[in-house]
DNA sequence: CTTGCTGCAAAAGTTTTGCACACGT
DNA sequence: ACGTGTGCAAAACTTTTGCAGCAAG
């Protein structure tokens, strides 16, 4: 993975450097979503270091890439995803928790195509994030604490 | 929809004010989806006004009493949608021009039901974001200006 | 009258940027 | 060497919040 982003980087003369190398690597080690703060966070708990700054910019090359994807579950902050060799997932988000489980589904992609075609439009991408409330959370829902949302 | 509005607000022991008719208005002239910017520049130019803070608190109000709906379009920022009484919807985003078209079609409230049936949640909604490159991007895209994004 | 509401300005949170210096190629 | 990259701190933005006075019920 670490070749394709450097064959990435000479394509676009930019270039391969520590920090990245770094990113990368962190940003592999993620199992499903995660937010540019995560990476801050796991860098600093590996004793490697990067700028904030130096994270955002790389996530930009890497999302150029293809490597990491955007995920978009609500409008607060930007969350990524592997994405490099994997087909396109859906998210399906607990409301009440938080958790978010990745789903796939061919379903989605040939939705995606068809609205497309509708329109005359070039596929580029989709997002579909189905919210609702787990099983958990409508179990522990009864503890009368809060009335509330 | 005022009334529906004020019933909402009445049931939660909170008031009318004119600052909520007004921002209740400006979002019912609303032709598909807006953000909380755009109120601020329609009530000016309606004379009326309100501040930022209070568009923001009424805009949670509105949510909640299913008036308006979110849609994720970004992760820059949040922008609604006019959502009482009607289905929901998809939309279909041209990543070049940002032009978002709005549509329905059933198969997405299937595919959601479907996703939660399968791993027990109740559903709750969903966003599914279709982005493309629309006739008339691709048409005026050999312009040789922007080699960009 | 009681409780919530408004506007302001400041705060908070995420993402971007200017700059001086450092480093891949 | 040249042209990018990096870190820092400040800026840019969107959204939230504390507070003092105001107004709806």
């Amino acid at each position: 993975m670490c070749a394709i982003f450097r064959r990435f980087l000479k394509r676009q003369g930019l270039k391969f450097t520590p920090e990245r190398a770094t990113i990368l690597e962190a940003v592999l080690h993620k199992d499903g979503v995660f937010e540019a703060e995560d990476l801050v966070d796991d860098l600093r708990h590996a004793g490697r270091s990067a700028s904030k700054a130096t994270i955002y910019r790389t996530l930009k090359h890497l999302i150029e890439a293809g490597i990491i994807a955007e995920v978009l579950i609500d409008s607060k902050q930007a969350r990524y995803q592997l994405s490099f060799g994997r087909k396109p997932t859906g998210h399906l988000v607990c409301v009440e928790t938080g958790r978010i489980i990745e789903f796939d589904n061919p379903a989605m992609v040939a939705l995606r195509d068809r609205v497309c075609r509708e329109f005359g439009y070039d596929p580029v991408g989709f997002q579909f994030t189905v919210y609702g409330i787990s099983p958990q959370a409508k179990k522990g829902e009864g503890n009368g604490t809060a009335s509330e949302s």
